[in-house]
DNA sequence: TAGGCCATCTGGTCCT
DNA sequence: AGGACCAGATGGCCTA
C-alpha cells in the first residue's frame, strides 16, 4: 500500500525525488495512522463505507422514483398555502415504512382552494411580465448588436439569427486582419462576412460592400491615386474609388476622440470617410449606447434618400472606398451562397432596396495599431 | 398557401 | 421562495 501510495503521489504530484522522500519521511506515519483509522471504521460497520446522510434526507433525494409534484407547476399548484391550513396532509418523515407500497415523496397535491388558485394566477402573471421584459431586452440588446454589424438597415432587420452569423464572422474578421496584418481584398471580406449566412441576408450584404464602392467612384482621388476594385460580386467593371478622408474638408486630424473614431474606423480594404454632416452624437454620453461611430451611408446607385434622412443619419454621411492596393484583377463573378459557398450568379436583382442601409464599419477598433493599419 | 420570423405564454430547471 | 433562464407550443404577420 505504502508503495503505491508513493508511486501515486510521485505521479499525480510529479514532486522532485528529494521532496518525496522527505514528505514520506514525515507524513507517511500520519497517513499510516489514518489508514488503520479508516480501516477500522469501514471493518466495525460490516465492511461498508458509514452512511452519513440523514435517513430522512435520503428519502428526498432518492432519484429512483419520480417525485410526485416534484415540477414547478405542481409545486406552485401544491404550494403551502400560508393563509389556510384547512387542508394540510404532508407526509412525516419518519414511519413511513409501514406499508410495503412504495412512499410517495415530495410536497403532495392539496386542494385548490380559490385563494390558491388566484395566487397561482397572479404569480404566472408575473411571470409572464417578467418574460415579456426580458425579451424585450434581449431584443434591444440584439437591436444594438445590429446597429454595429457591417450591415444596418432600419427597414428591412437582419432577422435575430443573420446578425448573430454575422457579428460572429465580423469578429472572425476582423481577428484575422489583426492576426495576418494585412487587408484582404474586398471579395475575401465579403466572403468572410457571409459565411453562413442566408441567400438573402448575405446578397444584402453584398450588397452594401458592392453598393459602397459604387458609390464614391465619381472623384478621382486628390492625391492622384486611383483604386481599382480587385473585384466586385456585382460588377463587371473595376472601380476606382475616391481617397476623401484626407482631401474631405471636413477631415480634421487629431480633432478628438470623436473624430478619432470618425476617421479611425475602416473596413478590410475599405475606409471610412468622413462626409460632410450635422451634428455628432455624443459618443461618451451614457445614453449613447447605439453605434459608437457613424454609420456608413449607403445611398448611391439605389437611393439618394438617405441623404435627406433623419438627423442622426444626416449627421454623418460616411461612405466606403476601397484603398487597398492598385491591383487590377481579372474580373470575376461570384456566387454568394450559404456558408459561404459560392453558388449561384449572385447579382443585384436579388437585393433589397436600400434605402436605408448602411455599411457599419462603425465600431472603432480599439487599438491604435488596427487604426494605423487601416490608414496606412 | 407554405414557410420563415416573431411575440407571447407556459412549464421546467437552476440559482441565490 | 422567488427570480432568471430556457425551450416548446401557439398564433399572428409577412412574403414568395
Amino acid at each position: 500500500m505504502i508503495v503505491q501510495l508513493k508511486l501515486c503521489v510521485c505521479i499525480s504530484c510529479r514532486l522532485p525525488a528529494t521532496m518525496l522522500s522527505r514528505l514520506f519521511s514525515e507524513v507517511l506515519p500520519d497517513v499510516q495512522r489514518l489508514a488503520a483509522e479508516w480501516v477500522d471504521d469501514t471493518e466495525s460497520d460490516g465492511g461498508k463505507v458509514k452512511e452519513e446522510r440523514e435517513p430522512c434526507h435520503l428519502e428526498e433525494n432518492d432519484l429512483d422514483e419520480p417525485r410526485e409534484g416534484s415540477s414547478r407547476a405542481e409545486s406552485e399548484m401544491a404550494e403551502d398555502d400560508d393563509d389556510d391550513d384547512d387542508d394540510v396532509d404532508e407526509e412525516e418523515c419518519g414511519d413511513e415504512n409501514g406499508g410495503d407500497k412504495p412512499k410517495k415523496r415530495g410536497p403532495k397535491k392539496r386542494k385548490m382552494t380559490a385563494a390558491r388558485v388566484e395566487r397561482s394566477k397572479m404569480r404566472r402573471v408575473k411571470a409572464n411580465a417578467r418574460e415579456r421584459t426580458r425579451m424585450h431586452d434581449l431584443n434591444s440588446a440584439l437591436d444594438n448588436l445590429r446597429k454595429v454589424v457591417p450591415c444596418y438597415s432600419k427597414t428591412q432587420k437582419l432577422s435575430k439569427i443573420e446578425t448573430l452569423r454575422l457579428a460572429k464572422n465580423y469578429i472572425l474578421a476582423l481577428g484575422e486582419i489583426l492576426r495576418n496584418g494585412k487587408r484582404p481584398d474586398v471579395v475575401t471580406y465579403v466572403q468572410m462576412l457571409c459565411k453562413g449566412l442566408s441567400q438573402p441576408t448575405t446578397n444584402l450584404v453584398a450588397g452594401c460592400l458592392q453598393l459602397n464602392t459604387r458609390n464614391f467612384l465619381t472623384e478621382p482621388c486628390a492625391d492622384g491615386a486611383r483604386f481599382h476594385m480587385p473585384s466586385s460580386p456585382f460588377s463587371v467593371h473595376p472601380y476606382s474609388y475616391r481617397c476623401s478622408r484626407l482631401s474631405s474638408p471636413h477631415y480634421q486630424p487629431g480633432a478628438g476622440a470623436l473624430n478619432m473614431r470618425a476617421h479611425s474606423y475602416s473596413g478590410p480594404g475599405y475606409e471610412a470617410v468622413y462626409m460632410p454632416g450635422g451634428t455628432s452624437p455624443d459618443y461618451n454620453s451614457p445614453d449613447y449606447e447605439g453605434q459608437h461611430s457613424p454609420p456608413v451611408c449607403l445611398n448611391g446607385g439605389m437611393s439618394g434618400k438617405q441623404q435627406e434622412s433623419s438627423d442622426t443619419d444626416r449627421s454623418f454621411h460616411y461612405s466606403m472606398h476601397y484603398s487597398g492596393l492598385t491591383t487590377s484583377r481579372p474580373s470575376h463573378s461570384l456566387h454568394f451562397g450559404p456558408s459561404g459557398a459560392r453558388s449561384g450568379g449572385a447579382h443585384s436583382e436579388n437585393i433589397p432596396p436600400f434605402h436605408d442601409v448602411h455599411l457599419h464599419h462603425d465600431r472603432a477598433p480599439p487599438y491604435e495599431d488596427l487604426n494605423a493599419f487601416f490608414h496606412n
